[in-house]
DNA sequence: TCCTGACATTGACGTTCGTCGATGTATCGA
DNA sequence: TCGATACATCGACGAACGTCAATGTCAGGA
């Protein structure tokens, strides 16, 4: 879709920099790559990526994850981390929304209280995308 | 620091749930954590981390991360990644300088290029402080 | 010397984000 | 049955973000 293709729309004239060890002109492996990502991370796999990192981009996120975690039955409710962060209900609640939309953390409800547990593999998993961004290549 | 102290200030009735492995009725561990963080990580500490993910927010970041990686020099300048991209350059050098002011890569200027390079370091200590949000308390 | 090219900076724009108060929904206890 | 509690959702607001065109700055080549 989004016919943005015309790939390999010629090579105008650009006196690319000497750049010591680089192919030649651009940057485009030619023809090692899955589309026409033209080299390095895919867009799709990029936006995934930024999707969680963005999640994590937040002060408050931060600490209401390190929370749960610093909870010793692994789990924690809204009401518990109101009065830590120092923030309303509805804001707590919206913050762990978008912590449970990119799969980092899970929402229980057990009788009035929801219970939110961090997803280890989801760290985990975030933690081998940091290296996958260094090695896109290999 | 920041007298945000009045650390233990009673606890108020509030009828906390049941927590199955809870300690009794707050968060607060009593003294356990450094400052007055309420358990979890420091504010100042989510605060770092969280500007460096927030950094990693970013599709277009992300990509130009992993677009430097994928170059054989492991450096790129602007010119070449405007292309792939598919952005303005004063939008890439945009992206770049926040890259370089979170410390993950490098910029260096040679004749009329600036060419920049990823900080393996920042983005190895990242992967870190990832497990260190989970383990915050021990 | 002047001109060209690479890049940063500025100013402006629409969009997204973080936050709150108000309100809605569901559960538990009296 | 009713009131209180925990939480989500909604609507609104200011702040921050991503993007661009225009402009400024500096290095190389003619």
């Amino acid at each position: 879709m989004t016919s943005t293709a015309t790939a390999a729309t010629a090579t105008p004239p650009r006196t690319s920099p000497p750049a010591r060890g680089r192919r030649e002109s651009g940057v485009r492996p030619e023809g090692c790559c899955p589309t026409v990502t033209g080299g390095g991370l895919a867009e799709v796999e990029a936006e995934r990526l930024a999707r969680s990192f963005k999640a994590l981009g937040d002060p408050t996120r931060v600490r209401l994850l390190s929370l749960i975690a610093a909870s010793q039955s692994g789990e924690a409710c809204v009401c518990d981390m109101t009065d830590v962060v120092g923030l309303s209900q509805p804001t707590v609640s919206h913050h762990m929304r978008q912590l449970v939309d990119v799969g980092l953390v899970t929402r229980e409800q057990r009788g009035r209280w929801a219970y939110y547990a961090i997803v280890g593999d989801a760290l985990a998993g975030l933690r081998l995308d940091l290296g996958v961004v260094l090695s896109t290549g290999s």
